[in-house]
DNA sequence: TATTGTTATACTCTATAACTATA
DNA sequence: TATAGTTATAGAGTATAACAATA
């Protein structure tokens, strides 16, 4: 357990007695190894990083696969909606949809019931691209099978579904 | 499946034919409800930000707490051995160490062995607020069993093992 | 030549605050 | 007054490159 683990006394090294330092395996994580959010968060870095080298060649990153992937399905969304649905500042997605404007890949609509706010769309280029870009993300999709299994992967969708 | 996801048609909203905007909860995530990484990504913020609200009493961050737990397990490890283990860059843990050691929970003591490198250790100061830590840090943990569940918990440590 | 710690830069992301134009 | 979008700033975190001291 985590609780006890404190009392833990640092471990022998090598147990040769030299000044040798430790092989990077040979390195205990103590208390770090009962919590989740350590595993979590170094899961996380793998799949992301393999997000972005299989999306590389389209140069998209996840941020903004989950962005152009709620304006597809859900087109006429304004800002706020999207950044409250997917947890992003309001203020970070304003630069996420320049960039993702400027690439001819979303287009913001002057709402007419509500002159404040903009209604999100894909440009037809837009949609084209983001079925590229989900066959992708499907392959990316396939990498984690692989690390983990794919029951294990399924099991993983199960926990985490309050999450999303 | 993801794969077949991508020919998903944008769902009705409302069904009312209104231009009224969908609320947060009738948005669809369409595509990314089958990547894993999604989903990791959501519960990875919701666990940090319990562990950073638990240990906000002692300003400890995750990061910190891992760089901490490291040295006080392996006592004499190099920079370049902690950054390595914990995959950090050895250019931030220089960043990391400073604060640290300002605080009087590390210090860095010239290797004799090797003369570029430092050997890290805990103060004793920084031992005792370790211990401290440490208790917080496994009552951030109950925290997660009661959001995902005991078994939850112990099948996800199971299943990223194979990441720390 | 290569490595350790360091400094510096740039870009991503999170968290705020404040401004504008509307409502 | 409140909200949508915008701009700006500050702090984490990631990714590099370059430098001094040492190996």
């Amino acid at each position: 357990m985590t609780a006890t683990a404190a009392q833990t006394r640092p471990r022998k090294r090598s147990g040769n007695g030299t000044a040798r330092p430790a092989d990077a395996d040979e390195i205990g994580l103590d208390a770090l190894v009962g919590h989740a959010g350590y595993a979590v968060r170094r899961f996380q870095i793998w799949i992301f990083q393999d997000f972005i080298r299989t999306l590389g060649d389209v140069d998209i990153r996840p941020t903004q696969y989950s962005v152009l992937t709620v304006i597809g399905a859900n087109p006429g969304l304004s800002q706020m909606a999207v950044a409250k649905r997917l947890g992003i500042e309001r203020a970070r997605l304003v630069h996420l949809l320049d960039s993702l404007e400027q690439r001819k890949y979303v287009k913001r609509v002057k709402s007419k019931a509500d002159r404040r706010s903009h209604a999100l769309h894909l440009t037809s280029q837009g949609e084209t691209a983001l079925a590229k870009f989900k066959r992708l993300a499907a392959e990316h999709e396939r990498h984690v099978e692989d690390r983990i299994g794919k029951e294990n992967r399924e099991q993983l969708l199960r926990i985490l579904a309050g999450f999303t």
